[in-house]
DNA sequence: CCGGATCCCCTGAGATACTG
DNA sequence: CAGTATCTCAGGGGATCCGG
């Protein structure tokens, strides 16, 4: 956790104490956030909408069931999305981005378009990578 | 590592190619790219620019020297960062983004953003999922 | 039958110690 | 200082079972 406690009095003036706490928080939900499942299923809902539990699954491809009831409950948890249930004879469950959601993977197709924008730079970058590991690894300066 | 790669015997005739190798491709750097480690750093050395090692690990906090060497070796090798070694009997690496590394740490910029406006919405959707978690697990359609 | 909880196994992350 | 090697263990994937 925070071992901003063990500053003593670091601080000699003015400090904006939520400052480094929202700063803490930001890491965290960050870290949180830039999980590969999380954008994959943000995608593939806003994309979509209003998707089940196995389309979801289907969709993002090479989920397991584990993961992707995780990644869902860890979504709704951070009110990213909406779980509705439907109490019918087959189960359904319905998943939804919720605005907030939406916001954030409006924010992340940017990254959506860099990867889209720079996959075949990438693919020459590990190739070029891949030919160099045998001579030198990597750049020396004089 | 990645299924996505396992397309087995691909159709050579009638779809298009690129199209949907562009599309794993994209999904793959998604994949690869969406990683905590990879985000923090990227946003530390954006931030700082030329970094060595050990500054990168202190900056990000809380990384082992395992996942920052592994983390530094996939960025290089995607062309995110460059390597530069000094051969000096103190060793000296330095690390520094390349041009496709500081775009995608702009794009991914704006998911900083989200998480700085969000965090006290995330935080709220928490709470009141905790909250809720006695009562019902989630909403129930009529 | 769908959603998901549970068990088992194995990869992969973290901590520590050591080397060029 | 910048890694590599080794160990350990939590966490992820696959298969199976269960409740509605």
């Amino acid at each position: 956790m925070s071992k901003i406690a063990d500053v003593g009095r670091v601080v000699p003036s003015k400090r904006t104490p939520d400052q480094a706490d929202v700063d803490l928080l930001v890491r965290e939900i960050i870290g949180r956030v830039a999980d590969k499942w999380t954008m994959l299923t943000l995608e593939v809902l806003d994309e979509h909408g209003r998707l089940r539990f196995t389309q979801i699954g289907r969709l993002i491809g090479g989920i397991s069931q584990k993961m992707l009831t995780q990644t869902l409950r860890e979504m709704e948890r951070d009110g990213l999305l909406q779980r509705t249930v439907f109490p019918v004879v087959p189960p359904r469950v319905e998943y939804e981005l919720t605005p907030s959601g939406k916001s954030l993977c409006a924010a992340f197709c940017e990254v959506w378009h860099w990867a889209e924008r720079n996959h075949e730079a990438v693919a020459h970058a590990r190739a070029a990578f891949e030919s160099l590991a045998a001579g030198s690894t990597a750049e020396v300066a004089r």
